[in-house]
DNA sequence: AGTGTCGTTCGGAAATTACCAAACGTCCGA
DNA sequence: TCGGACGTTTGGTAATTTCCGAACGACACT
């Protein structure tokens, strides 16, 4: 266990950035609170904990957990001998990056399928200025290309990613 | 001037799916019902036909295409003759991924200030185990190699990154 | 200065969300 | 099969957000 002064400095700053990084990503408060509680916590932290740490309720601190859960910030552990769920932050690199493309990337997905269904409807339709085709092909183009990219930055860890871009400079 | 027909099937799904992202990043839902109206629009939108497209007063519109641009996802232009604004939609792959950083960045150098804060209150105090520090430590350097990879992300566009990585593999 | 056309800001109503407490379902050990 | 410890779901309320219409300020042309 951890003496009170320590656990005090070591959410004093982080819960305040997690706050505002859960704000600017349309998450409540809360999120951002547990965060930051757990961010630097020496171990993993049950239900309980949270709920005394933070002053949230328990159900508030349920849900809340399962959407930090959900973007990937923080993952349930078992604990021998204790039947209790218990929460880890996630702060590697390769696992933030790994979160951070799978949402980037279903975003996309979503408007691809889209400029997909238009084309095919502009296709079917007979009196379609071919300027406004050409359009919808560019973009789509576009979005491929950002794809391919993603696709790309997926297949390396951070390691690799920064030793291939850094001899890319050269 | 577009005809009807056209219109429809440009916003079609475009709307769906940009109102989804919108969501997905915490916007209500007016910020996507606006940028997949002006996703695959053949001239720049003024805000009377965003008015008169969108269904959404003028004083709606006005505040959700401020975020939109913020959010780099519009573009202000001027149309020469015509003293009212006009958007046009942000699609090109460089700008998005310059968008992308940015805010990313923004959001983790918070992060790395809170972090560097602790670590100085941390010093600063006697009593605090070593264990605790070297944790402290090893967040700060995940974040740093995060923050570098972004930075050489940054410096290369969307071409010369697929032409990078595609090599790497071999 | 006067007028008309813009876009933004303000105030309030309606809709949505965040949060809590209580009820509920589930899993173990007795 | 019963109790007890957990976590999730539900229902209601308080707070926030969204959105509109109206008022406002800025700018250009008379």
């Amino acid at each position: 266990m951890m003496d009170r002064d320590e656990s005090h400095i070591l959410k004093r700053y982080m819960v305040d950035a997690c706050v505002k990084g859960a704000s600017s990503c349309g998450c409540c408060d809360a999120v951002g609170v547990l965060r930051g509680t757990l961010f630097l916590a020496d171990e993993p932290l049950s239900m309980d904990q949270l709920v005394e740490d933070t002053g949230y309720s328990k159900s508030t601190v349920s849900s809340n957990m399962s959407t930090l859960e959900r973007l990937g910030m923080a993952k349930r552990v078992i604990i021998q001998g204790d039947k209790r769920y218990h929460y880890i932050p996630v702060n590697d690199p390769d696992s933030l990056k790994k979160d951070m493309i799978i949402n980037k990337r279903e975003e996309m997905q979503s408007i691809m399928v889209a400029l997909e269904k238009t084309e095919n409807d502009l296709r079917a339709c007979e009196n379609v200025s071919p300027a406004t085709l050409e359009r919808v092909e560019r973009v789509r183009r576009f979005y491929r290309q950002m794809d391919r990219l993603i696709d790309l930055i997926s297949r390396y860890n951070t390691e690799e990613l920064i030793e291939l871009l850094e001899r890319g400079m050269g």
